[in-house]
DNA sequence: GGTTGTTTATTAGTGTACAAACGAATAACC
DNA sequence: GGTTATTCGTTTGTACACTAATAAACAACC
């Protein structure tokens, strides 16, 4: 059976992500990107913690999440400040904008995503999610 | 139900795509990337064709092939040349040491498509790759 | 309490990915 | 045949994503 690129895994995973980031890019009111969305989000889940553990929670590596949150504070979404008891550390947490727009990051977000699994009934998103967890 | 980061397509789909890269990085030989990887293997499958084309074939914007192309050429896989019929177009086709390594290329491929599948069984591999392709 | 090892953050370099704008060549059309 | 529209390739600018190297601070340990 002949080798097509069509059926590999690696392509089709990209060209999803692909359809996704154009979906997102489309509602995306606050200027937000699908990476620095997932940063803002998830320091909304854990609260203020250091540069680098946000990093870890959300599978950026340490130049990627550097540049993310230089973005973030750009926009005025989160504070950074020194760590009182590890002079290593820098601490992100929300800013006041950042509180307020939380809320409207998860409407967003189930928004997005809504969009990006209509091609698939109910039980089969359940599914799907499953198994492409398993993937990761 | 509150909304979770960890539940959304984007971010499971980005998770996912990291993995396949690391999957792919470990076992590349050849120096490919995924992205190089994809356009070679389809230079392979359609022959000759303009640069552009070879982008729309592959999903990359015009910015982007135009690099993979710029380093598939310095490697030396593929060759350029000016289109005799259309003064615009340059014709990328694969040059010897890029005929040399097609077979190689696709043995490679299944590996990295059999590692990175390898958390799902047989049947449900079909069924996860048909609702995949649906979401692109 | 001083060595050893780890963690945190930064920087430099390479490679996608997309938008926008540009000039040159070609195609469509009347 | 001349205007209009489209296509092709390039460049600029922004934003991930990873590797590797560095320096500062901290932790563990005997």
């Amino acid at each position: 059976m002949a080798y097509r690129l069509d059926e590999q895994i690696g392509y089709i995973l990209r060209l999803a992500n692909q359809r996704h980031g154009l979906i997102f890019n489309k509602h995306s009111e606050l200027g937000l990107t699908p990476t620095q969305f997932a940063a803002l989000v998830r320091i909304g889940e854990m609260g203020a913690c250091s540069q680098n553990l946000l990093g870890r929670r959300t599978a950026m590596d340490v130049a990627t999440i550097k540049g993310v949150v230089t973005r973030l504070k750009a926009k005025g979404f989160i504070q950074l400040n020194p760590d009182p008891g590890d002079k290593r550390r820098t601490v992100v947490s929300l800013s006041a904008k950042g509180q307020d727009v939380i809320d409207q990051l998860h409407a967003f977000g189930e928004k997005v995503t809504e969009e990006t699994l209509a091609p698939l009934s109910a039980p089969e998103r359940k599914v799907f999610l499953d198994m492409l967890k398993r993937l990761t």
